[in-house]
DNA sequence: TGTACATCAGTGAACGCGCGTTCACTGATGTAC
DNA sequence: TGTACATCAGTGAACGCGCGTTCACTGATGTAC
């Protein structure tokens, strides 16, 4: 190992530190994350961090990508690790709850990626690329089941409009499906979101308690509905 | 009138000047709304603000409370405009479209009430009351439902501790609903949040163009599911 | 009806703070010959 | 293997800015007698 990569391992080291020390930031201070504040409390001066990242901006990207690329890994090992593959049902439940563990054990992070936009930030179209991996878990399933034949058939009438949207999408990645399922499936991804963001924005207090049984049977009629 | 309230009503109005100047802030500011640019917006010192709320906390407190009235007056009154008061889809459309509409044309303010929280701002109780209005709105259709008879029965089987945590909301809200029926009812009303904050905070861009045929379509369909 | 006093809205200066970013610099690490 | 030079990480001071909140004040509006 040359000497010149030591240099670069520190570097790679720091840089993960940064964006690591930013990430705890965000669960007290949101999306006002201050780059200061980092600084100070990695025992850098405040200046030090231009050598990493361009600007604060350039961290908050940064720190989305590794997001979506953080619950991606959750959502595709969870589903993975269903050893049956044909039990489509059992796959979703797993990405359901591989998006709800790691949306209540990173809230902060969560809320960057699908709560209020940050004020000022225009998000950069690297994070697009990053965001889709999510969703095409679902897709995956849903083209599996198209495959094997075991996802229900639709007789979802769609507006031509809707349908025109869809199509490019059924077409690119999941051929055979049709787009009156990936709407069904569409319809429980949103539940499953809105789901999420109700507990993790708080909307939930003092109305449901048992949040992971709620949660659980909720996406379990979901599942049903969406035809897995 | 007695010339004092003539003071009252100077008062009022400017309080309301107040927060409509804030309101128009939080769409380019987001949540980290900022007092001195309110003041400076309306030609006043920032101290003066000072007179009518007591901190930057409690004007937030109050746009809040504006909010979720505000939303909760657009989703009442698309409700009641509905004639046949026995089509419980078509109210059920009515409340999903007043949402979505007002979201639509107050996302600021949407994402204020439904987006990630306020970075050290703790709501107060007051802000609970006001935010129930709104699903009340469902609660009653549901319950118009079960008074006529229309509401589709539900064979759904429930998890002791989710049934625990829903029998309070239907026994003081809605008696005679099920909370198998609830619970369908809170799946209709997390999609339809789920599907409305992800058009606002941009998460369907690029994804679906044709906004509102999507949106109804997929109410439409948490109608069926909902038993409407 | 007129006067004395109390209430209140708005002013302007100030306190103490934090922020993102730039810049000239030092000293250590890596590279080429 | 040793030396001369280039690269790079981190420093510390500074710029210019905005923020929430407090306070003593002025002058207008309202109230009591």
């Amino acid at each position: 190992m040359s000497t010149g990569s030591i240099r670069a391992r520190v570097r790679a080291e720091i840089t993960k530190e940064i964006k690591m020390t930013a990430r705890r930031h965000l669960a007290t201070d949101g999306a006002n994350l201050s780059l200061r504040a980092v600084a100070r409390d990695m025992g850098m001066v405040s200046s030090a961090l231009y050598r990493y990242f361009a600007s604060r901006d350039e961290l908050l990207t940064a720190l989305i990508i590794d997001g979506y690329a953080a619950l991606a890994d959750a959502v595709e090992s969870a589903d993975v690790a269903v050893a049956d593959r044909g039990d489509l049902r059992a796959r979703w439940m797993a990405i359901c709850h591989a998006v709800r563990d790691w949306a209540v054990a990173n809230s902060a992070e969560y809320a960057l990626l699908f709560g209020s936009p940050v004020p000022g930030y225009a998000a950069p179209t690297e994070t697009i690329a990053a965001a889709s991996r999510t969703p095409a878990a679902l897709v995956r399933i849903l083209g599996d089941g198209v495959r094997l034949g075991t996802l229900t058939d639709d007789s979802e009438p769609l507006p031509p409009a809707v349908r025109a949207d869809l199509a490019p999408i059924t077409e690119s990645f999941a051929p055979g499906l049709t787009e009156g399922q990936l709407a069904r499936g569409m319809r429980g991804w949103l539940s499953l979101f809105g789901t999420v963001s109700f507990e993790v924005f708080g909307q939930l207090n003092n109305v449901v308690h048992a949040r992971r049984e709620f949660f659980d049977h909720q996406m379990r009629q979901a599942a049903e509905q969406i035809g897995v």
